[in-house]
DNA sequence: GCCAACGTTGGC
DNA sequence: GCCAACGTTGGC
């Protein structure tokens, strides 16, 4: 069963627009075990991804993306120069994982945190949540069907 | 295993 | 830049 999900950048780090230019990506530098655990545990190729800018004004979902590789060792925790770096991961034994992504679309007006708060049905979404930090979360069919409905409307 | 202290995320 | 919410660390 294909499932749904939504992962966060910044867009000064990491923008829908550079995915873009790069047509698929590796989600490296995830250090939140729950975050890691999705994607190491549940992500499988051909899922449906919801990017997401953070820390913009205003935040919100700014395109579409599918997983197009699953989990492999994230390289950066073995990098004594990555901020990522994590002297506890070694190459026989690696903490941290992440997968690759593939561009689909991007938005011509991002669908907005405010507007998702605002909506009736939207506004259960976990991004929506106050104090819901979490980069890689999932999303419901329903909901992720409501954000295309709201795509082609705009269109 | 508890929990205080600390660090980080991310909206505002 | 502020700070609430949350996760992690480490002393006990």
């Amino acid at each position: 069963m294909k499932q749904y999900w939504l992962m966060k950048s910044e867009p000064t780090n990491y923008s829908i627009d550079d995915l873009k230019k790069e047509k698929e990506c590796l989600w490296d530098g995830v250090r939140n075990y729950q975050a890691r655990n999705f994607m190491m545990k549940d992500m499988k190729i051909g899922d449906e991804v919801l990017f997401y800018h953070s820390n913009t004004t205003p935040p919100g979902i700014v395109g579409l993306a599918a997983v197009s590789k699953k989990a492999v060792p994230d390289d950066t925790q073995f990098d004594k120069k990555s901020k990522y770096y994590d002297k506890k991961a070694t190459h026989l034994k690696p903490i941290w994982y992440c997968v690759h992504v593939k561009f689909k679309k991007k938005l011509k007006t991002p669908i907005t945190l405010p507007q998702i708060k605002l909506h009736q049905e939207l506004r259960q979404m976990m991004v929506a949540k106050k104090g819901s930090r979490l980069s890689v979360q999932p999303v419901t069919k329903h909901h992720y069907n409501i954000i295309l409905d709201i795509i082609k409307i705009r269109r």
